[in-house]
DNA sequence: TTGTCAAATGCAAGCTAGTTGCAGCGCGAA
DNA sequence: TTCGCGCTGCAACTAGCTTGCATTTGACAA
């Protein structure tokens, strides 16, 4: 599923192992589609693994983020969220109405990087977005109602 | 300082009270520059007010965004930030090098939101968005360093 | 002026999400 | 086979925030 060897090589290159532990939490990742909090991801390997402690799920997203192999996604409400990086950068624009997700990609922040580094000549690290909003179908409710 | 008559009036419509709890903390709001903690407020208001509770801040504090005198940010790390919505709305680039904090319009976001109407057709409330990068001081040393 | 009642408070306990200290295990080099 | 250190599970802890509840406050009516 992930290319082991990868992620084999560039633990290596710094002077750490890939354990069971780590390849089952990567995997959990991997395999799912879209988000995982770090507590989803602690449930999921326990099915296959029941020892694992949650604080080795936290060291190991803290390992993988600082490899670039995952990013988190900070919602601002409830846990933050992980997901493998490969995948492409994408960001979320959740409905605060329905919770509906919708996903965008990377090139809908070009204008606004632009204008952080031409006005501010700041280098913007948006590696995962999440904007809420109101989505086109509650779009019009929220009319109606209010 | 504030002008509690409207703030009064503001209340009363949707009949509650504006008690010396809640003028202080909407004072100390007033009276910062820039942002503070929920912590903060606490910590400033009781050298007026010993018995002020924290959770008596963070009570006030839900109702004064929803009277949207108020706006929260989410920094991502460490306690939400509050100020007021009086004050302008306005965003901010944090620099994860040296910690400084750049303000900006919200017309900043003018593109980024027209992008996702567009788009999207996703209406985006971004009262205050917190983005983290690299500032212009510090890119310099960052590409030396790195 | 007194009574009423809901709003508001302080206090304490609880909760979620994440962190830290530590003893012991196990891989890889010597 | 010994050594070093990365890694783990466990337990305790922390930050930031929320909730339940008895008591107090204050606006309004009688």
């Amino acid at each position: 599923m992930t290319h082991h060897h990868e992620v084999v090589e560039a633990l290596q290159q710094i002077g750490y192992r890939l354990t069971p532990q780590r390849m089952m939490i990567l995997e959990a990742i991997a395999d799912s589609e879209g988000h995982l909090s770090a507590e989803e991801i602690h449930e999921t390997v326990r099915t296959a693994y029941p020892y694992l402690d949650i604080s080795t799920v936290y060291r190991t997203l803290d390992l993988l983020k600082t490899l670039h192999l995952v990013s988190e996604t900070d919602l601002g409400r409830g846990p933050a969220q992980y997901e493998l990086l490969s995948k492409g950068l994408h960001h979320h624009l959740i409905c605060t109405e329905c919770g509906e997700i919708l996903d965008a990609p990377n090139s809908l922040l070009d204008s606004l990087r632009h204008a952080m580094s031409e006005e501010y000549d700041f280098h913007a690290e948006i590696e995962h977005l999440a904007v809420f909003g109101i989505c086109s179908n509650c779009k019009g409710d929220a009319q109606e109602a209010g």
